[in-house]
DNA sequence: CAAGATTGAGTAGTCAATCTTC
DNA sequence: GAAGATTGACTACTCAATCTTG
């Protein structure tokens, strides 16, 4: 026999509920934090990790390893964040194929203003939404959906390779 | 006293892992259905709501509403569809402002095609990752966050109103 | 003027191609 | 040739403006 053909009752349940309840959250904190702040997800992001480096300061391809972007995702969003003065790109003096970006002054005002009242938000949206229990359970749950995918795309990587 | 600033520690991990396991996982999802089948996420929705009406039709307002998007974003997206040939749009007898948006016979057939490949790959990617008890648990704790967001979003319904 | 729907401009993300340096 | 990064073309989403009918 193979796998049954369609989910059951409850799996698609499951998946409905995990799919849209994610959904809306994003949307609701990504409005939350544009309408107080003037940024992005994206942008937030970009700006956390830098500010969490030591001189504000990160190799572009370390930058794209800790959000899990395209590169070319990430080459562009850093083209309009420079526009607006959020960021700045900086050769790398060790390897010159290599660039920085690093935090202006202004960007890190930004996430400066920017994260308390985003924290503020996802406490509200979300966290106040579960018991302590509920939060334990909710996060061991997710850690796990976290290691069957990295089997999952493990299994892949080494597929058709000799 | 105001709410705490910051999450704690294990407010933090749910709330990194809850993101970051959603972001895997739709984007695991959205890869495998488009090389597969050539459909996005968006066309994808739009097609089951069609096939799951009768005649393949819905109005517009009505599939907008099932799939919670933007007008404009709906509209953008048919055209696209009926460029491709998967919809059509036709106007509507009894409201002349209204459109009925119709599966054509190769939108059915795209969808009767791409559904079953679809939801083995749900069943692979998500639904294996769980025990039956796991799956209930992660279910009640979505819908529990879904009604949360609901019960902020009817405060702010009646906000600064009269 | 509300509701149903479309359009246009601007911003974002993806894919493939490219360029340079290791 | 592969790693680090950028670019261009194309597709997709958002917001505000618009158009038409109820």
């Amino acid at each position: 026999v193979g796998t049954p053909p369609w989910l059951d009752e409850e799996e698609a349940r499951a998946w409905r509920s995990f799919i849209t309840a994610q959904g809306r959250l994003r949307g609701r904190l990504a409005r939350q934090l544009l309408s107080d702040s003037g940024l992005s997800e994206a942008d937030y992001e970009v700006l956390v990790h830098l500010s969490e480096a030591p001189e504000g300061a990160l190799r572009a391809f370390e930058l794209g390893r800790r959000s899990a972007w395209e590169k070319s995702r990430l080459s562009h969003h850093l083209t309009r964040m420079a526009r607006r003065g959020l960021v700045e790109r900086q050769p790398c003096p060790t390897d010159s194929r290599g660039a920085f970006v690093v935090l202006t002054a202004l960007g890190r005002s930004a996430i400066e203003q920017a994260a308390p009242r985003h924290v503020e938000h996802v406490r509200e949206d979300f966290v106040t939404a579960f018991s302590r229990s509920g939060l334990e359970d909710l996060r061991r749950l997710c850690d796990r959906l976290l290691a069957h995918l990295d089997a999952l795309e493990q299994e892949e990587g080494c597929d058709g390779n000799s």
